[in-house]
DNA sequence: TATTGTTATACTCTATAACTATA
DNA sequence: TATAGTTATAGAGTATAACAATA
């Protein structure tokens, strides 16, 4: 992890130092590099106290968003490899958080689905997750709030950030029908 | 690097895919995480036109800043520990951007000095940043992106996280004097 | 005895590529 | 012949800890 240099990025696990500190503060990118690098921490140590790690939340959330999608489409949503994807899996299902199953009329498809128990662990990651972003805005009336959430949705544009959500395995029809 | 399953985090490098993708667009934490995750790859990428990478850059800003200081004292301040600011130094100083000097009473320690090419290097890095800068904030005004400034730093200052620059070896007195 | 910087090393994470089974 | 998923493996990056010189 040495994202953190940002704007050089970096990733950050649960790894004690990120090499951080970096950015004029009066520039909007140095800003945004480094508050996104501590906002990632956070939330690291957030779900952690759920034993999850931020990539394990990030699956349990695109399969809990797009229920019977397969590996690969959700594996490219997040854009990771597949051999990663399939470590990633193989944890959440030894935990009983989300199964792999058959796919109706493809036998090399895995299609993914939470569990009861995925929900669960799920909903609370959010609710977490709810508690770390009233942190993040304390101070913010609600309305300066939308505010800074409209700018930031700009900078995504400038940026072609997509922040959109995967659809579900019933939204996708193959091309030709 | 995966702190981009954000709002997990991660570190990016020149490295590919990171798992990006993961936050409602209503949330102003994983809005952040992801915005500051592109912002320093995109930076990353800006940087590597001149043969840096983000952490090159993080140290030669820090020592510009510093002019002087102790490997110890930036270490510190950029947060990674001192066998990695070895290896950081060590590539800097072979591509004569910095150089290391003895401690005019400790011969333990090492200053860090930017050398003439360093301090070019630098501030072409520092125009290709402002390139990046005039690309995030597209479309604001000067007084919008302002008030985009103010959110952050109010946002900082909810996560403690310092956006101050380092104070240059001038600036530091024994304690006791 | 404590501290600065260095070196050696072990560990984690990631991605590439070979492999299996299906289509 | 191409594709979904799996496995094996090699590489990069990081941190921990032992070490040398100096305080």
């Amino acid at each position: 992890m040495y994202s953190a240099c940002v704007p050089g990025t970096s990733d950050l696990g649960e790894r004690p130092g990120a090499m951080a500190a970096t950015g004029p503060a009066e520039s909007v990118g140095f800003t945004l590099a480094q508050l996104g690098l501590e906002t990632a921490r956070r939330f690291g140590e957030v779900v952690g106290a759920l034993g999850l790690e931020p990539r394990h939340f990030a699956l349990l959330r695109a399969v809990g968003g797009a229920e019977g999608q397969s590996q690969q489409v959700i594996a490219e949503y997040l854009q990771i490899p597949a051999s990663t994807m399939v470590a990633i899996v193989d944890h959440l299902e030894l935990e009983s958080l989300l199964e792999r199953r058959l796919h109706p009329t493809d036998r090399r498809t895995r299609t993914l689905h939470l569990t009861a128990g995925g929900k669960t662990v799920l909903a609370e990651a959010m609710t977490l997750a709810m508690g770390l972003e009233d942190q993040i805005c304390a101070g913010f009336e609600p309305a300066q709030r939308d505010r800074l959430l409209a700018m930031l949705r700009q900078v995504a544009g400038n940026l072609d950030v997509s922040l959109a959500a995967l659809p579900d395995a019933g939204g996708h029809r193959p091309a030709h029908v």
